[in-house]
Parts: C-alpha cells; structure tokens; sequence
RNA sequence: GCGCCCGUAGCUCAGGUGGAUAGAGCGUCGGACUUCGAAUCCGCAGGCCGCAGGUUCGAAUCCUGCCGGGCGUACCA
C-alpha cells in the first residue's frame, strides 16, 4: 500500500493540474509534503503554492485555496485542510488512516518497509576489500558494518545484491609479508637477525611465526631467503586471509563472492582490458610509460596503467576488475572505500566510463577514520608500527552489536570517534541497550499477557477497536511507524544508513515514555487488545529495523 | 599551491530536493518505582548553526570569498 505522504501527494498533484496557467508552465513544480514541527500546522504540510506563486504571478494564497477547492479525497483521509501563513497548505489526516498502518504492518511485518518492484536490478556492494597482509582493524570494521547495511538495504528495496570481497593479493606487498614472516621465524628460533624497515611489524606476524614452526618446524632455518620465501608467503598469506575470514564472521559480515586480485593478473584480464582501452583511443604511450586518458572523463590528470620498467599500475587492475564486474551483468556498482582513497575516485569513474558504462553505473560511498579512544584518551594505530588495535579485539571488548550499532550512527562522511568505554558501557550511554531494551520490554509484556491467559489476535481486531487509540503519543507511535518506509528509502537513495538507528532511538524513546504513562494491559479489555496490537506493530518494526543493520533483537536482557 | 570532506549546545552528533519557534544523546542540576521490566520516565539550564557577503517571500541548508581542522595530491600498494 501507498504511504499516506505518497497518497496525499497525488492528490494535491491531480488537484494542481486544474490551477489557472499552471499547465502552461514549462517544467511542472514537483510536490513535496514536510511534516511540519508545529503540530498545530498539521500532519503534513505542502508549499507548493509558495513555490509556483512567482511564476504564475499570482498571490500564494489564492493558488493554495483553488488547490483546496480541487481536492478530491475519494479515500477519506483527511479530516480537515488549513491554507496558513504566506500560503502553506496543511492537511490534518484522519486517525483511521493511522490506525490503518498498524494492520498493514501486521499482515507481514518481516515485509513492512521493503519493495517488491517488478524489476530486481542486479547490484554488487564491494567493501571490505583489506589486504591481506595483516589482520582487520577498528577502520576496516566501520566499512564491514556500512557494505554490510547497504547490502541489506538494497536488498529490502528490491534489489538483487551481490556482496563482494576484492582480495589484492598480487604485487610486492605480498613478498613484504613473507620477508616479514620469514624474518620474524629467525628470531623465535633463535637466530640473531635484525628485522628490517619498511616491513609488517605487528605481533601478529610472532605469533604466525611460532604457528609455523609447531606446523614446519625449525627446517628452514639453513634455507636462503630467496629459495624459500615462497613458502612463508603463501603460509602468511592464507592463515592472515582465514583469519579475516574469521573475524567477518564474528562480526556478522558475510561475502557471496571473494575476487582475487591474482586471478586477474594470471587470466591476463589486465592486458585485455589495456588492449580493449587502446582500442577505443584512450591509451597512449609517453615517456615509456602507457597511460590513460582519464582527463577525457573530468579526471585533473591522465594516469599511469603500465609504467616505464612494464609493470602495471594497481590502478589498471582495479579498470580490469571494473570490467569484469560489467561483463558479470552487474547494473550497478557499490564500491565502500576509506576516505584516504578519495583521490582516486574520478579516475575511476573515468575508467568505468571509458567503457561505456553510464557515470553512475558505479557509485563510490567513501567511509571516514575511525580514531579510537579509550576513556577518552586516543589509542594509537599504526599498521606498519604495528600497534593498533584489530576488529576483533573491539568485538571481543564491547560485543558485535554495540561496535555494529556506534558505526552505524553516524554520517559515512563524517569522522567518527569511538571510545571504547563508551562502547562497553551497558549504561544509558549505549544507545544499542536502549533500542533493545524497548524490543526485550515489549517481548515481556506479552510473555505476562500469555500469563494471565489474555486471549490476543490481532486478526481478530476490528477497525473500531483500533479506533479506541486516541491518546497523542498512540497517534504519534502510528505516524512513526507510517514513515519508517520512507526512511529506509532515503537510506538507500542517500546510501546514508545512519537514519535507521536514529530512527529507532525516536521510535523507542516515543515508546517508552508511551510506556511510562499508560497500562498497555488495563481494565478495559477492547482498549487492551487495541493497544497489543500497537505494542506488536512497534515491536515487529523494532526487529525488522535492527535486522537491516545486522544487531540482534532480543526477547531477554 | 590544487582537489575532496568537515566547522551546529560544555562533549559526541542528527538536521532528503531551501519552509513556520534549530533537535537528540551524554554531561550538570532537580524530580518519579506497591503496578506490564527504573537498562525507564519527567523537568531545568545550555545556540551570532565558524566569519563576511550574495541569491529570495524565506537560508543551518544554495552561491562566492575568507578563517580553522581532516584527508589526498606517485611510473606505491
């Protein structure tokens, strides 16, 4: 069903059509509908007759009363129609309409605030994507929680979506970890070595190092770097990329798809997709190098994709990975990448562009740092340094739904700062206890309805039941359930998820204080049942909300 | 230097496509449990929305210029 905004939208849309010379208006105005702050202003207030009045030279509030004269409201969903101000249109919205919602989100709540469009675009949400050479930190997790999200989100509106993981297990960042290992497996055998600069520091790599001697034992100790390196790359290489495996899990992230970097190297998809490039007259060769005309696109500068010395660039990878993700029948891309990458994000499009895709067939949400705190003093990172603080560790600390939950809450483009106290906290500066309080209090009364034997159907509920619910925050509860399809929308529109945890905190603060001043089970058993059925519908849009972001709704705490 | 992001309450942050009196949490202070969960609720205080112009009926929101902060500016990965 239509949400009551979009209905009443077409309705002031059908009764514009009729106003003196605005049909003769070259672009037609679109109609958007506030919810004023005001109640007093009404449920939903629109300012379109403010915004033609210039240029149908006419006084708003003329244009404003013919748009109300016009109104056909076949449904009967407004209960009255106010022309205030310079020319404001409010309209007050009948409580049956309100009371309506709550059915529709009973008949299938797990459904409520999802599309069922005809089309299932085909979409890939790439994230993650960290390299393999050390294990996830506190950074990495942040663009976990919001792939991971956005997936969900795509998916509630209908999409198809492919969550993907690019592996860059090529290049010598891959024989840095090894030389690191190798280097780290000298000295807990014993032998005086010093371990180089420019190399992976982390303890990570000793506890690795101590791994492989209890599964290879102390063989290589003779064996010269170059003859056996290969082997501590690939033995680095697979337990560091099990290990991230691991943690994903933990965190509740899980990939359909792990694209490797290599693969695309050893099927020779890079050289292709350089070949397919020069073919359509955007490479060229300067002082030895090939580079691509990346300027054509809006990029400030062409770039390198193979260099003088004949290696190629990371960045002719990612155009043949790009590629391959197209010719997979992908319509639409969703790359997550830290902030630090922002440079790169037009030669991109560029590229993407380059091969005939449409400039917003790949959208890049650049996920900001995280600076990690602890009782609000800053903890040092630094992956080379090797102190930091990884993924699991917070998770282990302060539990998959509170780190998931603090990530979620805030604007991808914003910094976030994460204290670790805070995150730990089971207190009121926790917001996840607070939304899964409500879900777990909601859950208890009905486990003492049941215990006093009340029988509850909300099928069994009649219209005029439901109409029993004329307190001002029932009325406000039903609105706040009507608009939370509209905010997952906007969560996808924006690729913003932060409104659905700010969201349920208005939800759940709503509910509580609903709580507070009034019994849920009372004398009155007709109010009782009409009020279950309220308590239910917030309930299902509590649990449905926590499942997009991956955060558990439990019935106990 | 150039580019991208950000400056909103003491702190951390929300404020789609411009709307009517700028919001929340935390913190401070003061109240509310004999009841369906007090991990809750209610109240007080707290603001030149970085600064200065501009656009218009109307600007935290759009434009320009400053100031301040973060990040980036490789034939690194």
């Amino acid at each position: 069903m239509a949400t009551v905004r979009n209905r009443l939208k077409s309705m002031l849309a059908r009764s514009a059509q009729s106003i003196a010379g605005y049909r003769d208006l070259e672009t037609e105005v679109t109609i958007e509908l506030d919810i004023p702050r005001n109640a007093g202003h009404g449920d939903y207030a629109s300012n379109f007759a403010l915004a033609v009045s210039k240029r149908l030279k006419r006084n708003p509030r003329e244009i404003a009363s013919e748009i109300v004269a016009g109104l056909g409201d076949s449904e009967g969903l407004l209960e009255k129609v106010e022309i205030a101000g310079p020319g404001f249109i409010n309209l007050f919205v009948c409580p049956s309409a309100w009371q309506e919602i709550i059915r529709e989100i009973l008949v299938d709540p797990r459904e409520y605030g999802r599309l069922k469009g005809a089309e299932h675009p085909m979409v890939q949400v790439e994230f993650v994507s960290a390299n393999p050479t050390g294990p996830l930190h506190i950074g990495h997790g942040r663009g976990a929680a919001i792939g991971d999200v956005l997936a969900n989100l795509m998916e509630a509106r209908g999409c198809t979506v492919q969550r993907e993981y690019y592996i860059n297990d090529a290049g010598n960042q891959m024989d840095t970890l090894g030389r690191s290992l190798y280097y780290r497996y000298m000295q807990e055998i014993g032998e005086n070595i010093e371990f180089p600069d420019n190399h992976y520091r982390g303890d990570y790599l000793r506890e690795l190092a101590r791994e492989f001697i209890a599964d290879r034992g102390e063989s290589f100790r003779a064996s010269p770097l170059t003859e056996c390196l290969p082997v501590f790359t690939e033995y680095a290489g697979r337990r560091i990329f099990e290990g991230i495996k691991e943690d994903l899990d933990v965190f509740g992230v899980r990939f359909d798809t792990w694209f490797s970097e290599r693969e695309l190297h050893d099927r020779g998809l890079v050289a292709q997709t350089i070949e397919y490039l020069r073919d359509r007259g955007f490479i060229y060769e300067h002082e030895g190098a090939l580079w691509f005309r990346s300027t054509t696109f809006g990029d400030e500068k062409d770039r390198v994709v193979v260099r003088a010395n004949g290696v190629t660039t990371y960045f002719a990878a990612d155009l043949a990975y790009h590629r391959n993700k197209f010719e997979r029948g992908l319509q639409s891309v969703i790359d997550i990448w830290g902030a630090d990458h922002h440079g790169y994000v037009n030669r991109m499009v560029a590229g993407v562009e380059a091969m005939g895709e449409s400039r917003d067939a790949v959208r890049i949400v650049l996920v900001q740092l995280v600076n990690l705190l602890r009782g609000g003093q800053p903890v040092a990172m630094s992956t080379r340094g090797g102190e930091f603080v990884t993924l699991r560790e917070v998770v282990d600390e302060v539990g998959k739904d509170a780190t998931r939950f603090i990530f979620l809450t805030r604007r991808t483009d914003s910094p976030l700062d994460f204290d670790l106290e805070v995150a730990k906290a089971r207190s009121n500066d926790n917001p996840v206890f607070y939304v899964q309080y409500a879900h777990a209090r909601l859950c208890s009364i009905f486990e003492v309805a049941r215990e006093r034997g009340l029988e509850f159907d909300w099928r069994a509920t009649t219209p005029e039941t439901l109409g029993l619910l004329q307190v001002r925050q029932e009325f406000e509860l039903m609105k706040l359930l009507g608009q939370y399809p509209e905010v997952v929308g906007e969560c996808v529109r924006s690729l913003e998820p932060h409104y659905i945890p700010y969201y349920l905190h208005q939800l759940v603060s709503l509910f509580h204080g609903y709580y507070h001043d009034n019994r849920i089970l009372g004398e009155d058993a007709e109010l009782t049942k009409a009020r279950l059925c309220l308590a239910l519908a917030i309930k299902e849009v509590i649990a449905n909300a926590l499942s997009l972001l991956g955060v558990t709704a439990p019935e106990k705490m």
